[in-house]
This record gives structure tokens, sequence and C-alpha cells, in this order.
DNA sequence: CACAAAATGATATACGTCAATCATTTTGAT
DNA sequence: ATCAAAATGATTGACGTATATCATTTTGTG
């Protein structure tokens, strides 16, 4: 009845503990007979190591690091909202949680805070990289290291971490497409896509993904030219205006990236929400806002808090060595009015 | 540096190991002094109970039940399935987990389910009610052993149960209105809504939703009589037939509940895809195939391996008495055509 | 067979908590 | 002051693993 030990395991094989213990701890010189013979008692008997014993026996503390954009991101402060709600959790299980910010957009700055984790052995990272970043050097040198490393948000190339967490931005870009087609119900129209950058893995992913299905199955909505904002409200502001004032066939707007505030702004003041249908990313107050007045349609959110939970569990399955646990696709919530997540969700 | 064990608390505080425990471990006999003296010193250390330790020592093995509905049930099929997944978790977490199905919609089936589990000695049970199903007697009766319960996905009365983990029902309804308004354009329409049966909370809920947006921002849009199917396919094909048969003005169809098999073959072979703007709740194969065809054009998705996973998650923190961890709100996933999940998402 | 190298056994301590026992001290009521 | 009750102290073993040490046995090579 009682889970059996690694001394019934060694018991069963008929080897001393200190051989059992060789085994599962993959510690060398061990005969090859031994080792099967072990590993035998360990499936007869169904042995699992003990987590609690093995955690208190080691009792080595445990450190992970996020390298995340400034929180004064709405989108970013969202995640660091969640780690700080997180941190009594993390003390009871023992570890501790770096934060190093940086400033996104900024040539470089994700390398130099990576870079300064290098040799201070952490266990884990966990970061926000946005593709172009030139950080897969300093990934491979902290990889080289142990260090497990985690993308979050928008992934890099596969070699470059040990895992992704975020949604699949070409389905969100597909999805952001036949919503608006689903909104022109087979009238014509004219799309402006909004990017913070192209370069940005998982704002060009967007754009893909909306181009596909918009092409093979609304060829009667036309897009415009991609407009780059940085992500700051101001530049989106002005450029989009100047789009808006181009042309005045656009039926649509689909923001990929940051910088709503922008967009909000410029169809409040153009009066434009009965006329075009509005599609961004990401719940904020201002968005909030926005969608309880109509002015936007349709939020894809890709809820930061989740990503950050697991994150979370990721990292601490990492650390104790244990296989991730099996996490169901993560998919963003898509809201429209009247139906908003709790202010705290 | 090392973290602070109960031994440096009782230094600190000045008494001895056992009183510190007597305190820490609420066994009473202390004086008023002591646990104030001990209390300053946690405080002032910033002690935490070291898990693993504890659960070392205690060595009792903890057990879990699931009370579901039977795994043909295309949707709680998904809620077993994710609980097989996470049998080799348990397994590690020592967490020993009973699951027990029962026949929806057969009147106390429910009842008779966990009537079966009185004096079993569980830490936890979850289930899945519907409402009325009569069972309150015997909730309040496991809860009086001590056992913790957490309902699923259709929620009852607030007092009944320790959590419930589920979507908010009445949004989920609110913003199935809002998006087959927004599929009418303007236009006037009459939509067919489908339940199980009225007293279901979940589906009651979302046909309490559904009807508040419609009349408030669409009053263009009618409502019929609300079918109930007992969520079986056949009533729902014949029912929903005669109603489309008498009214040809029907241009949208919301099944807020099971059944949906019955509502594809229908506007398949009425060959009604075009147009009739057709809602459902919680992805099947079936609706797979529909939704990629056009037959469906709008998935709300509950996404029960997030619930249980969200379950497992919390009864663990439960059994281990912990906090629980803390959770954004559960929003559903909404599923147009051309994005859905993997497979085995 | 001799000898070194490799493998194994035997054993001990530490990790922090829980739970129990028993002796001793303090407290409060008379 | 006396006595019982309440509170406290001191101590111990158990939980299962990690990790180390040292002695002993087995293996392979010439």
């Amino acid at each position: 009845m009682r889970n059996p030990t690694l001394h019934d395991v060694a018991h069963l094989a008929g080897v001393s503990y200190a051989t059992a213990d060789r085994v599962v701890n993959r510690r060398g010189n061990v005969a090859e007979k031994s080792v099967l013979k072990v590993k035998g008692a360990v499936e007869q008997l169904g042995y699992v190591r003990n987590v609690s014993a093995a955690k208190l026996s080691k009792n080595s503390p445990h450190r992970l690091a996020f390298v995340l954009p400034h929180r004064s991101h709405t989108f970013f402060g969202r995640m660091h909202a969640q780690l700080d709600r997180s941190q009594p959790h993390l003390k009871i299980a023992r570890i501790s949680c770096d934060i190093i910010e940086f400033e996104a957009f900024e040539a470089g700055a994700l390398e130099k805070a990576l870079s300064g984790l290098l040799g201070q052995k952490y266990d884990c990272i966990a970061f926000v990289g946005q593709g172009a970043d030139g950080a897969s050097g300093v990934l491979g040198a902290l990889r080289a290291e142990g260090v497990h490393i985690v993308s979050l948000v928008s992934d890099g190339p596969e070699g470059s971490r040990d895992h992704y967490i975020g949604i699949d931005n070409v389905k969100a870009g597909r999805t952001a497409a036949r919503l608006v087609g689903m909104a022109h119900r087979g009238a014509a129209g004219c799309v402006v896509v909004t990017v913070g950058a192209m370069d940005v893995r998982d704002h060009f992913d967007r754009v893909t993904g909306f181009r596909q299905v918009l092409e093979s199955d609304f060829p009667n909505i036309q897009i415009s030219d991609v407009i780059k904002t940085k992500d700051q409200s101001a530049v989106m502001r002005s450029k989009l205006r100047s789009q808006l004032d181009q042309n005045a066939d656009i039926t649509a707007i689909y923001n990929t990236g940051a910088g709503n505030e922008g967009v909000v702004d410029l169809v409040r003041i153009l009066d434009l929400s009965a006329s075009i249908f509005c599609i961004v990313h990401d719940l904020s107050s201002v968005v909030r806002t926005a969608l309880e007045e109509g002015v936007i349609d349709i939020v894809i959110d890709q809820r930061p808090e989740i990503e950050m939970n697991r994150a979370l569990a990721l990292l601490q399955a990492v650390v104790d060595e244990l296989p991730p646990p099996p996490t169901p696709e993560l998919i963003p919530a898509i809201y429209v009015r009247g139906h908003l997540p709790n202010e705290r969700s």
C-alpha cells in the first residue's frame, strides 16, 4: 500500500541502496547489468522519487529571472502585476525570482540585460524577445551554462530556447481577418493594418495570418500599406491620420501591436466609430473604455496573466526536474462590448 | 541567508520548539502571551513552513474524487482525457484521484454518486452539477465531514460548495448575442435559442445573457421560443426542424447546450448554412468539421481541459493547505473557421 | 596469478517538520 | 500554602532522499 522507496527498489533489484542511488541519479560507475536490474525494479514497483524528500534533502534555493520590458508598457505591466501576485506562492515554493526590466524597441537593450545574467547561476530565465534583437549569442552562452531558457509572447528561432509560451500569432491574425470579414458581411472594404515594426516576430506573424485569410476568403477586402508605429501612440496617431485622410474607402483598422491609444483618439476625433470596424490586440483601460463606447469593436487579448502563470508553472517544473505539466494550447480571448473580464482579471 | 526554520522562530521568540510548534499548528494549550511571542517571531523572520518537509513528515496520502458525467458525452470526454493526461503528475504529487461517472439528465444520478462518497475520507471532491439536482443535502453532509467541495462547469448556490470553477455563463450568452448582432449588421432577424433544459444552470445563464444584450442593443432581432432538447441530438433534430419549418424568417441559431450534431445535420440537410448564422458551444469533432465547412459560424468553447487543470491546481493547493493560487478569470475561447486549436489541445 | 581499475556495499549525516512522550515549571483558585 | 490544572521544555523518531566516505569485492588485463 505504501509508496515504494528507493530502499525497496534496491532490495528488489538485489543491490545496495548506494547502487540504486547511483543508477537513478546517474552518477556513473555502475555495471550495465546492475543498471538493468535497478531499472527493472523501478519499473516493477512503479517507483517514483518522492519530490518532497528530494527537495528537503537538496535544500538548494532555486533562482528564476524574468527579463521583461518595462512595466510602464500597459501590456507588460499586466505580466508584472501577475508576477507580483505570485510572489507569496513563490516564497512558499522556496523560489526566488528576479525581475530585470529593459526598454523595448531600444536596440541592444535585451541583449545587454541578458548578458548581465551570465554566470549568475540562474536555474531558468524567461524573457520577452522581439525576434531581431541580436540576443541569440547570449542565449546560447546562457544555455551552455545549463540555464533553461523560455521565450515569452514573441517566439524566436526554434533552437534559441527550450520552450515558448505565448499564443500562435499567425492564428490570431487569421481570426482577426475572419472577424473583419464577417463584419463586412459580403461587402467590399479596405483595411489599414498597423504594426510596431515588421521585424517584431509576433506582429509580423499576425499580419501574415491576417493576409492569408483575407486573400483566400475575402478577396474584395483590400489591405492598405502596413503602418509602422514603433508601438508609440504618437506615431500611430500621425501616420494613421494621414492614411485615413488619403483614403476615404477605409472600412476597418487592425492594429497588431501597441499604440492603441492613438487609434482610439483618432477614431473618436474623426468620428469614425460607426463607419470603421476596429479590431486591436490586448486589453488596457483605454481599450476597455473604447470598447464599451463602440469605438473599438473587438479586442483580441492574449491574457498575459495566464502566460505568466504558465511560465511560472513550467519553470517550477523545470527546477524540480519534473516533466512539464500537460498544458492545453494558449488561445487568446476575444472581447466584444458588454462582456469584459473583471477589472483585476 | 538561509530560510528560517521553526527552530529559529522558537529561539527568537524565547520559547521551546515544542511551544512554537503548538502555536503554528494550532494544537492549543498555549498561553496567550506565548502565542503573541511566536507570532511576532514568525512575522519578524518571515517564516514560512517548509512544505516539502511537512509533506515528507506527514506522509499521508491525499485523495481526490471527480464526479463527472459519463465520458461518452463529448464535452465531458475532454475533461476525462485531461484528467488522464494528468495522472503521471498526480502520481508524482502522491495524490490519488478517483473518478465517478454518472448519467447526466438522469434524475438523482448525481446525488446517488455523491452519496457513495460519504464517509470515504476524501480530501476534496469536484463535481459537475446542473443546478436542480437535489444534491445540496449530500453536499452539506460531505462538507460537514470536512471534505472540500468544488463545483465545475455549472455553478450551484453560493453556500453549497467551497469553490466554483467554470466560465461566467451569463457573459458567454452576452458575447454570443453581440456576435449574432454583429453578423446581422443592422438587419432585422430572428434567432432560435436551444437549451438542454431550462433548469440546467449554465444553459439558463447563457439564455439570460443572450436575451439581455439582444433586447438592449439589437431590438430588431427577435428570439423564438426556447427549444428544450435534453442535450440529445435526436430531440434537437426534430424540434428544431419543426421550428425552422414553421418560421421562414429565422436568421440565426444559438445552441446553449449539447446536441450540436442535430443542429449541424439539419443545417446541412436544409442547406441553410449561407442564410443562417449559427453559433454553438463547445468544440467536438462534429463541430470542428461543421465550422470548417461553414455550417457553423462561431463556437464558444469553455475549454474543459483548462477547467480541469484549474481544478487540479486548486485541489492540490487545498490538500497541501496552501492558499489558492492567483488565477485569472476563465474566459471561453471563441473559434471561427480557420484557426482551430490543435486537435489534442 | 598478480595487480590495478572498476564496481559495489555498508553506513552515516543532513534536510525541516510532525507528532508524540514525559518531566518540569507556572498559574490560578481555595 | 496547597493542590490541581495549565503551560512549557526537552527530547526523540520518522519521513525519503541526497551525498559523502571508506572498505570490500569483482572484473579485466597482462
